[in-house]
DNA sequence: ATTTAGCACTCAACTGTTGACAGTGCTATT
DNA sequence: AATAGCACTGTCAACAGTTGAGTGCTAAAT
């Protein structure tokens, strides 16, 4: 185990190396009032802490960097003895003041302001509509060769498309077709939609018309990304170019492309447990080795849960960080309550 | 005016320009079987092409490049010459056939296409719903606490919000609002939703319950991006890290910062008129002095006109690119004829 | 009157050298 | 156990020298 002593100086370390993005030497340390100790002294638990592997050397002569076992034994000590700074919570308790209502846009206005303050980026990962139930198909013609259809489920997500219909396609027909959906569709699972399109109904029109096939499946494939897709929001995705660990464009290309890469789901979905903080190769992808990503889950009914996220370099300021995104978390589940 | 002989020089160095992205000596051209001169000859004419403003040094001993005035001259001149490679084409007209009879998948989908083909990015702009008039508001209670609104227009633009009742709001309550809303809000024009609710519902609320008002601000509040709002699709951002013009980490931080801004839209959305090419500075954006934005309208019904625009670096492939978005232009408009 | 060959000149990009400097590890001393 | 001293290491920026691609100009050739 670690020293009082040797816990002082890696926090030190931590600390200081989020500010400056530089390695700390023996002699900075030395010079703080709370570590009143000569640099050789410094130097010998600087050597202990490198050879636990806590620190690193970015090289042979080099100050000492926080390895990634570094900020995991950090965040779990701030964890316990987390400190709140106030000024940011009220900017973003404002936001969940009846003035706004509409929890979609209150959402992305938190997370939007999440990665002002931290100046990382941030992503709001909506609950899937997979186990939401068909409220109702809505069909409204436009023309004679146009018509919107709007599915509306039981959780409150509406999904709208706007439909072509091209030679040979009478509207309505198609306006038949509907009807008949809503009859098969009303209150099942939205996962089951482009089975039941495909083995209830498309079997009962076959026989008649052939180009009732043809409709059905364009109707499936427009209903397919309800089904797959989760809401994703992407805010201060530009923050990226402020950290100094991104200043090589091969990584901050990398690290953009991953941000829209569909492994980020799978990351961020994973967990409803509470908050999660990913370090580095804790996450398991290329480009964010040097990243950090941290996950708190939001709950907005009694099964949906959604979750916010914020990447940031793992030198990621997570005394500020986790707070924050947890307090966000917890005032996005209390409006539903 | 330029003599056959400059003009095939010209149109030689950017065509070689465009390729390599390195500046052209007289040297490189004298070895093409098509000018047939010495490297003297060519310098001359470089000189003359230069005192005229079509070509540019990057410094005092460097070969040609283009300049904008050059890069204009060669727009204009292959649009009448205009030249059309049929792979590509093949590609996107196999979008708009009745497999995909969801508009707006169809264009997505051919704006990624798109911007995979030419590996610049490239940008849908719909039409904002301004003009548009409402057909329904259609309200679902979900629970005691939650609500979906949505807004249907005889477009066809939906927008549905996630109402959240916070205490003292009686969800019954809400339901009368809303059906009053219908009944002064049905057909009259998208963008006068703010003012009606302000001038006409609302008063006539007020006298009986004040929170009425507090709700039907919320309400204003979550309708007013439909009014605002164009729908906004970019493509292929990252393809920006592979020009080399871009691989200073500043000017590409500026560029993409400028892609996501208000001023972007000024640019594209401006004309129904027909193709533009707008070359670095004809842009009158800042970041984007060495990028060409070609954008061109598309009709999706009467009166409603969308955007499709590539955004890419001055040296750009002109003659690919120009055919190819009003290819795409044109097969989005004729789906609505 | 064009075109071309020849030559001096320019500038960017690369190379190798150097010295300053920040920091370390080790050892001897307190 | 803590510290002072010293030799050592790697980074960084500045500098000079070299190379090579390309130009402009002039004089000769067509």
């Amino acid at each position: 185990m670690l020293t009082e002593r040797q816990m002082k100086i890696l926090i030190t370390i931590i600390e200081e190396f989020v500010k400056t993005a530089e390695p700390i030497g023996s002699r900075t340390l030395s010079k703080m009032e709370h570590l009143p100790y000569s640099p050789a002294t410094i130097r010998n638990e600087m050597a202990d802490l490198e050879e636990l592997g806590y620190l690193e050397k970015t090289h042979s002569s080099s100050g000492r960097i926080p390895s990634e076992k570094g900020y995991r034994f950090y965040v779990d000590y701030i964890q316990e003895n987390s400190d709140i700074n106030s000024d940011d919570f009220i900017t973003i308790s404002n936001l969940f003041t009846n003035k706004n209502i509409e929890r979609e846009e209150a959402i992305k206005e938190a997370v939007r302001i999440l990665s002002e303050i931290t100046n990382y980026t941030s992503i709001v990962l909506g609950p899937s509509a997979n186990q939401s139930r068909v409220k109702k198909f809505e069909f409204i013609p436009l023309s004679d060769k146009n018509a919107v259809l709007v599915l509306i489920t039981d959780k409150g997500h509406v999904e709208s498309k706007n439909l072509i219909m091209q030679d040979g396609i009478n509207i309505k027909e198609v306006e038949r077709v509907i009807h008949l959906m809503n009859e098969t569709l009303v209150n099942c699972l939205v996962s089951e939609i482009p089975e039941k399109l495909n083995y209830e109904l498309k079997p009962y029109f076959g026989k008649f018309m052939e180009y009732h096939e043809k409709l059905i499946d364009s109707i499936l494939k427009a209903f397919t990304t309800i089904v797959r897709d989760h809401q994703y929001y992407l805010s201060g995705r530009n923050n990226i170019f402020y950290q100094p660990e991104f200043q090589d464009i091969e990584k901050l290309q990398k690290l953009m492309i991953a941000l829209e890469d569909s492994q980020m789901l799978k990351i961020i979905q994973a967990n409803e447990k509470g908050l999660q903080v990913r370090i580095g190769h804790e996450n398991h992808i290329d480009a964010m080795q040097n990243c950090t990503v941290i996950t708190v889950p939001y709950q907005i009914s009694d099964n949906e849960y959604g979750t916010i996220a914020v990447v940031g370099p793992t030198r990621m300021e997570y005394s500020k960080v986790i707070p924050l995104v947890e307090y966000i978390a917890k005032s996005i589940s209390k409006l539903y309550k």
